[in-house]
DNA sequence: ACAACGCGTAACCCGTCGGTTACGCTTTGC
DNA sequence: GCAAAGCGTAACCGACGGGTTACGCGTTGT
């Protein structure tokens, strides 16, 4: 996962899909790169499980999955932890729903069973 | 930055040091790939600002350098952000001094001016 | 002074990564 | 039904990453 991560453009995606979900063709167009390399970053992005997408039609759309990156701040935790955060993070599991819930739509949730990176 | 905890391996070298600076030759015992490659993780940790370096004699001692850690903490806020966590990173700077200081060793604190990465 | 130690660097090999273009499949619209 | 749109995949290629062995330099100890 921390892998996924490693790679300024995916890093990019991830910070649009903060505000909106975005489809494939939108978030391609941002970038100067070619599409088909926008494609494979968003299949790193899948596969290491940080979004999550879903097709409406012909187009694929892609929402941020924040679990992972909790993850990655529980283990920081063991380098920093000011105090009073471990309960904190304890709740955070609840946010993270919360913020989720306006994002996405129809929204399968399979796509969280993936295990790779 | 980010790249340099893509590797599992400098993931590791950082969480040994969490508890103890140690020389190049204790990590390098401590993984069972030879000693050059595990230098030229420490080198990369050495050019992210991951680690800080000195020399005792003929030994160089790592220790961990937070700093870049709590950036990456940061980073991470805008995607999750638990309520009342703002002000917590701002006191963030003054805890990780409390964490290191009982590290062993003379421990210089001049490592936090180092910016690179 | 000299052998041994501790560590970094160089040269090399190979797998992976990230970019490109070409192509194919499904959905949309006329 | 057919052309165009929207994406993903495959094949290819240069660059990079991480492993190895060989080597060099400063320090330590006798």
């Amino acid at each position: 996962m921390a892998a996924a991560l490693a790679d300024p453009v995916r890093r990019q995606i991830l910070e649009m899909l903060r505000e909106q979900q975005l489809s494939a063709g939108e978030i391609a167009e941002r970038f100067s790169i070619s599409r088909p390399a926008v494609s494979r970053h968003l299949r790193v992005l899948r596969a290491s499980g940080l979004v999550s997408d879903h097709l409406v039609g012909r187009q694929r759309f892609y929402v941020l999955d924040v679990e992972k990156l909790v993850e990655l701040m529980q283990w920081l935790t063991q380098f920093v932890q000011p105090s009073g955060w471990e309960h904190r993070l304890d709740a955070l599991e609840t946010e993270v729903y919360r913020t989720r819930r306006d994002r996405r739509s129809p929204a399968q949730l399979d796509d969280i069973e993936e295990h790779s990176a």
